[in-house]
DNA sequence: TTTACATGATACCTTTTGGTATCATAATTA
DNA sequence: TAATTATGATACCAAAAGGTATCATGTAAA
């Protein structure tokens, strides 16, 4: 099995499940919309609508027969603050501002 | 081809690479120091370094007969800043703040 | 109830990915 | 020069990824 961290880069590994995410960032929305906004069936969509659930990145709300997919801001914010290892190579100031951002969101 | 933005995701998707970035993040290596850190061929590892350089993560410096791997901050700082698309889905103030790095950034 | 609709699950296929084994080449060093 | 060392390149393989087609299920509406 692998872990949560993994499964969120995975995720954002592929440009389909980015869009994905950005269109979720706009409004929730149930996999027929998503997959009215890609050339590909509803099966592939389905798929990498699982991916980004593995990966902490969406969550998957039920409203009578219909399914609302919503952005995960939390699992996003996980992925996000991996690139705190890097701080050091970012200017003092600007890593400073960062290094409160990041404390917040933890 | 693929877009500089995918290449960038698609190296941070492995976990072999990720921790190569950290390590890059210490310190320059050849291939031969990174290999060490690892139980895999010298040919799996120059297969990841290539993916990280064609991500534009890495950069690479000749020096005499060897080779030396380092880190290529703005690479990293690019794939850092997809994030900024989200940026309305965090606190008032943590997205001034982070909007203040971005800018700095670019 | 019957029909339609939104969704999920599975089998299958092709391409990509991550790895090994092996050979080739260029630059030091004894 | 000859041997060693650091690196690159290629062929090959198994597993994972991304897609389609198809069937199953549960809920809403006529």
């Amino acid at each position: 099995m692998l872990n949560q961290e993994q499964m969120g880069f995975r995720a954002l590994a592929d440009p389909t499940r980015r869009d994905i995410l950005q269109m979720l960032a706009e409004r929730d929305m149930t996999i027929i919309e998503v997959a009215e906004n890609f050339q590909m069936t509803r099966a592939a969509v389905k798929k990498h609508l699982l991916i980004l659930n593995e990966g902490g990145l969406i969550n998957v709300r039920s409203d009578g027969r219909t399914k609302v997919n919503t952005l995960d801001v939390d699992g996003m914010k996980k992925v996000f603050s991996w690139f705190d290892y890097f701080d050091t190579f970012w200017d003092d100031r600007l890593s400073k501002l960062k290094s409160e951002i990041e404390k917040e969101i933890q």
